[in-house]
RNA sequence: GCCGUCGUAGCUCAACCGGUUAGAGCGGAGCACUCAUAAUGCUCAGGUUGGCGGUUCGAGUCCGCCCGUCGGCACCA
């Protein structure tokens, strides 16, 4: 029997365009999701979009529109891009199709049954020209007057139907007790402890202001907040309100990993385990918060207009190829506590250094030195591989426990550190320096074939972040996507005999020096 | 304001429960080598581990205070 793997991004408001941080977490899943179907898991990888709520509205209505228009064609935008960053998601919701919004009033029926809703007044600061409610800090901040047009804010008060959150406090806490690692990075699972400390409030979860949502059942004139809205797609893309075993995809759930940005943390380690504690369903698994890109030392803001956009993304992907991107991505990017500077000079030192001087140098030095002694066959080693087969045992070994704990940096590390060694093992050995003595050729051969090998397996423990190059040289090794994990993982994929040409992965790019 | 991060070599970061001369990568300097994409390997960083005080046989690692940073505080990845 496979094993299944479930991961998601969260869905992206289509009210945005998609920037840096739309295909960051977006890309983090994908290197996780081919990991884990690189050993023969049945991979599950949902993205999408979140279509409701009044700014959606808003925007349609400035733009002429239709809600449903805009929505199709900000979505269109997001779905669009996927392949141009080899993204390999399984499935692509959209809150806005038949499927979630049908679940969804499901789901909100049952939650009815459960008790867990009631219907009750809320009261707050409300900005009429913006027809929306403004958090009691927020009003504060902008002196109780619109932000945007300046005039006072206004004490208003509608009808809501209310999620009892409060009611879970103790479920939630005793959940958080018993898997301290629910939450990563640490530190974000301290905040999220330690705002539970403070204990919880009821949440509104419709709305009346406006229309363009999911309608509360038996309930006109109320729509189902998009929060509590767009949190269900994570199940009803599996069909979930049947989750019996006649259902092919409910064995997915729950998903082991939902990762998303630390601006989400609270929907998705609170109230979306609330919800499901409430429905009777299992939370997920483990959610990974990652923080923030900052921008040449700059914090990113529409006001500065210094967001890494999609044509300043398609730029470097120009100059340097996808799998550079990826690259500075997944092992520069910030994928833990604190955020990280998306510097151009840090990231061509970084696509120089980790892959034209390691992964391409090393991967060219080994290939040349095999076409030019052994004639483009790969040799025979008598050493059976020497101390080589335990040391690219322990990198896989390690690899694995990193994307297990979603470690991705530090995965592709293990990799590097073994590329590393190979080149120093023929700084060492000099097998360039052996091979012109005729009675060295053993030897040589079987250096050769230890490098190569080694440098193979490096390659496969790439693969999931570097999907051009790396799947380019196992095809050209005749060792390729088809091929089992347990085959590949092992040393010993390559037979004597077969076909070895010079390679040269990652051309040279010059920087531009302005 | 409340809660929470982080503050370690020029840069990016390591260091499990406190325990020998605080470690990598990048950049820089020198040396070696020539199979390779002017690549690679070796050597070189005398860092008061933000500051002050405390606990301890012993603290970067625990406690207190201070300084600085960043984040969350309900809908911006």
């Amino acid at each position: 029997m496979t094993r299944t793997a479930c991961i998601t991004t969260p869905i992206y408001y289509v009210n945005d365009r998609p920037h840096i941080g739309h295909i960051f977490t977006t890309t983090l899943c994908d290197a996780w999701a081919r990991a884990m179907r690189l050993q023969n898991c049945d991979v599950f990888f949902l993205t999408g979009t979140d279509e409701h709520g009044v700014k959606v509205e808003k925007s349609a209505a400035e733009h002429n529109v239709t809600p449903q228009a805009w929505a199709d064609t900000n979505a269109a935008e997001f779905e669009r891009i996927l392949p141009l960053f080899q993204i390999s998601n399984t499935d692509f919701i959209r809150t806005t199709q038949p499927r979630h919004e049908r679940q969804v009033q499901e789901f909100i029926q049952r939650l009815q049954k459960s008790g867990a809703l009631y219907k009750g007044s809320f009261e707050g600061w409300y900005d009429e020209g913006q027809e929306e409610y403004l958090t009691e800090t927020r009003a504060k901040e902008c002196e109780y007057k619109s932000a945007v047009n300046g005039k006072p804010l206004v004490r208003a008060q509608e009808q809501n139907w209310y999620f009892k959150l409060s009611a879970f406090s103790d479920r939630l806490k005793a959940h958080f007790e018993s898997h301290p690692h629910f939450v990563q990075p640490s530190a974000r699972m301290n905040e999220v402890v330690g705002r539970l400390r403070e204990g919880l409030q009821d949440v509104p979860m419709t709305r009346t202001n406006f229309t363009w949502g999911i309608p509360m059942p038996g309930d006109p004139g109320h729509v189902i907040y998009v929060w509590i809205d767009a949190l269900f797609n994570y199940i009803t893309a599996l069909d979930y309100t049947d989750a019996s075993p006649k259902n092919p995809r409910a064995h997915y759930w729950p998903a082991d990993w939902h990762v998303i940005g630390k601006e989400i943390l609270w929907f998705h380690a609170v109230i979306w385990p609330a919800m499901l504690m409430a429905l009777e369903l299992p939370p997920p698994t483990k959610i990974h918060a990652h923080s923030f890109w900052i921008s040449e030392g700059k914090k990113m803001s529409k006001s500065l207009g210094n967001f890494i956009d999609l044509p300043t993304i398609e730029k470097y992907i120009a100059r340097y190829g996808l799998d550079a991107w990826r690259w500075f991505m997944l092992t520069r990017g910030p994928i833990d506590a604190t955020d990280a500077d998306f510097r151009a000079s840090a990231f061509h030192e970084t696509y120089t250094a980790d892959l034209v001087n390691t992964v391409g140098n090393c991967s060219s030095r080994v290939t040349a030195m095999i076409a030019k002694t052994f004639n483009g066959q790969m040799p025979d080693d008598i050493e059976r591989g020497g101390a080589w087969p335990a040391r690219c045992q322990q990198a896989v070994a390690d690899w694995q426990k990193h994307f297990a704990n979603f470690q991705l940096a530090d995965a592709a590390e293990d990799a590097m550190k073994l590329l590393r060694d190979v080149d120093l093992f023929i700084n060492q050995t000099e097998p360039f320096k052996l091979a012109k003595d005729p009675a060295q050729r053993e030897r040589v051969a079987s250096i050769l074939a230890q490098c190569l090998e080694s440098v193979r397996i490096a390659s496969l423990l790439l693969e999931a972040f570097l999907p051009q190059k790396m799947a380019e040289f196992a095809a050209l090794l005749g060792v390729s996507g088809d091929t089992s994990w347990d085959v590949r993982s092992r040393w010993g994929a390559l037979k004597p005999g077969c076909p070895v040409t010079k390679v040269a992965l990652y051309p040279r790019v010059e920087s531009d020096k302005s």
